[in-house]
DNA sequence: AGTCAAGGCCAC
DNA sequence: GTGGCCTTGACT
């Protein structure tokens, strides 16, 4: 059975075996990018316009011929889209709801074709009930001003690739230097346009079932029960197909995907996929240069993009002096690049290729998204690791609000992330309006605190502590083992008030400060919940997601 | 009159 | 059932 809701997802196509194979799998059976002189070949756009958008199908890769029920897709995907609709069709897929969907398999499964095509956006009610002919429907506004976006980012992209030309004497002004370089620096790959296959996290994946359609209690505890770091059976490749549910309900659990889908990396991730281009070498959407360099400007406070950002200053330096449960709490953190890279990947592939979407029902997908992925950071987390199930899903439940706040905080301190970003499609996305949790009200506060923490000089040690004290929180409601959790956060506590003695003296009260810092953000992240579940409940997201029952479970 | 996104047709 | 091409008709 196919429902409206999978329209609501749009998981990305991390298949088993991750991003790398997809990147060397599907290319061999797409069609070359159509070179530039095909220009003037679509009857949609004026010949201006249609240089340098060479638009692939989302659903199959094959050419766009315009736009149809929503988003530009090729002609056959259009018709098939349009009759199973009109005939009202249903299909069964006889393989586990995740077949690919290229322009050479299309035909297999259309199980999974038209649940692609629900996923990358085409709009059901664009079929006409009553199948008149001719004539023009409600999205033509929407279609105009998608058009208007591509021509006016095709512009950028032009006046970006003549400054790459340029002699140093010609190069741009200082407003766009920083596109300019890192424009200039990307491959011709990554310069391409769009494809749905060649980014990892911009591929709409081949009729993946909604994770909205799933039991999400289990599909949390089998997260958690995934086996961990040390067992080095956390690879991507290691979900076992035999976790795929095959309950009643209607949907077929997404555990194997959701467990390896999700857009933040983890260890293994970074384990197994360190060598592969996509980490090194992100992908450059014709609008990166707008997502992926921001030009940001501070607010209240300066932002520290320096190289010592990135790495905290004093484990490079010195390489001794931090306390030895710190350095174990690093190795289940990322790198800070990748945080934000991941953040704009789920951001785009949400947005790819769509005229417009909900911004609000987006932030719960990208919120959804990231608790998925602290469920992944978590499990491999020091002490955390080691408590029960049950235990570790109310310390998430605890605390997850939370974290994602002092991500944000962290990660505009030190990686200049901004406060907005400008999805592929052109719309204005407020980054901090979803650490609030939708609660722009509370921004002043969110700055003053991130003020207070900047003149502290809060670096990554201090936020990968806080994010441990977080998360052990030994008052966290109806824990079972308290004294593990207890003893977990004192030892915490214990090695940041070391550390900060020792690497902050000239800041005597760091620590005390730091503490408080988290009352803070507890009580922002409160209220920010609070606002988030009943707008939640009054809106049309969908209700089974994880950010729901997170929210819910609090409020029982 | 031209555009273009709907639905329709029909060879395969 | 598929998909390339045709027809239609509101909109510019």
């Amino acid at each position: 059975m196919m429902t409206v809701t999978s329209l609501m997802d749009n998981p990305t196509c991390y298949t088993p075996a991750g991003p790398a194979v997809i990147l060397n799998s599907v290319p061999s059976t797409l069609p070359a990018p159509p070179p530039s002189t095909l220009s003037g070949q679509f009857p949609y756009d004026p010949p201006d316009t249609k240089e340098g958008i060479e638009e692939l199908c989302p659903v199959c890769g094959d050419k766009v011929s315009g736009y149809h029920y929503g988003l530009l897709t090729c002609e056959s995907c259009k018709g098939f889209f349009k009759r199973t609709v009109q005939n009202k069709k249903v299909y069964t897929c006889v393989a586990d709801r995740n077949c690919l969907i290229d322009k050479t398999q299309r035909k297999r499964c259309p199980y999974c074709r038209f649940q692609k095509c629900l996923d990358v956006g085409m709009k059901l009610e664009a079929v006409r009930p009553d199948r008149m002919r001719g004539g023009r429907n409600k999205f033509g506004p929407m279609y105009k001003r998608d058009r208007a976006r591509k021509l006016q980012m095709l512009r950028q992209k032009h006046i970006v690739q003549s400054n790459c030309l340029a002699t140093p004497r010609e190069m741009a002004p200082s407003s766009q230097k920083r596109i300019v370089q890192s424009n200039c620096m990307a491959t011709p790959r990554e310069m391409a346009p769009s494809s749905p296959f060649l980014p990892p996290t911009v591929s709409v994946t081949a009729g993946a079932p909604s994770m909205y359609s799933t039991d999400l209690t289990r599909v949390k505890q089998e997260l958690i029960q995934i086996p961990q770091l040390s067992s080095s059976t956390s690879s991507p490749d290691s979900a076992s197909p035999s976790s795929v549910s095959t309950t009643s309900q209607p949907h077929v659990s997404l555990l194997p995907q959701l467990a390896n889908q999700h857009q933040y990396p983890t260890v293994s991730h970074l384990r197994d996929h360190s060598k592969t281009t996509w980490m090194t070498a992100p992908y450059h959407h014709p609008s990166d240069s707008i997502i992926h360099h921001p030009t940001y400007s501070p607010k209240s406070y300066q932002c520290d993009p320096g190289p010592s950002s990135a790495v905290p200053v004093p484990l490079v330096a010195s390489g001794n002096g931090i306390p030895d449960l710190i350095r174990d709490f690093q190795v289940s953190f990322v790198d800070d690049k990748e945080w934000q890279t991941h953040l704009f990947s789920l951001l785009q592939s949400q947005t790819y290729n769509q005229c417009e979407v909900d911004l609000f029902e987006l932030m719960c997908k990208v919120i959804d998204q990231s608790l998925f992925a602290q469920v992944d950071w978590a499990r491999n987390t020091f002490f955390f690791r080691d408590l029960k199930v049950d235990d570790q899903m109310k310390l998430l439940q605890n605390s997850w609000s939370i974290q994602l706040l002092l991500d944000h905080i962290y990660h505009r301190i030190h990686n200049c992330l901004q406060e907005e970003t400008t999805l592929p499609n052109g719309q204005k996305f407020d980054l901090l309006e979803m650490a609030l949790l939708g609660l722009r009200s509370l921004s002043e506060q969110f700055h003053r605190l991130s003020v207070r923490l900047q003149e502290l000089k809060f670096d990554r040690i201090d936020y990968i502590c806080l994010k441990m004290l977080i998360l052990l929180d030994p008052e966290a409601p109806q824990i079972t083992n308290v004294k593990l959790t207890h003893e977990a956060h004192e030892r915490t506590r214990q090695a940041l008030l070391e550390y900060c003695s020792s690497f902050y003296p000239e800041y005597p009260d760091k620590y005390g400060h730091l503490l408080q810092a988290v009352s803070e953000l507890r009580h922002i992240s409160t209220q920010g919940e609070d606002f988030l579940y009943y707008k939640m409940l009054g809106s049309n997201t969908p209700m089974q997601t994880l950010l729901m029952e997170m929210l819910h479970t609090r409020r029982k």
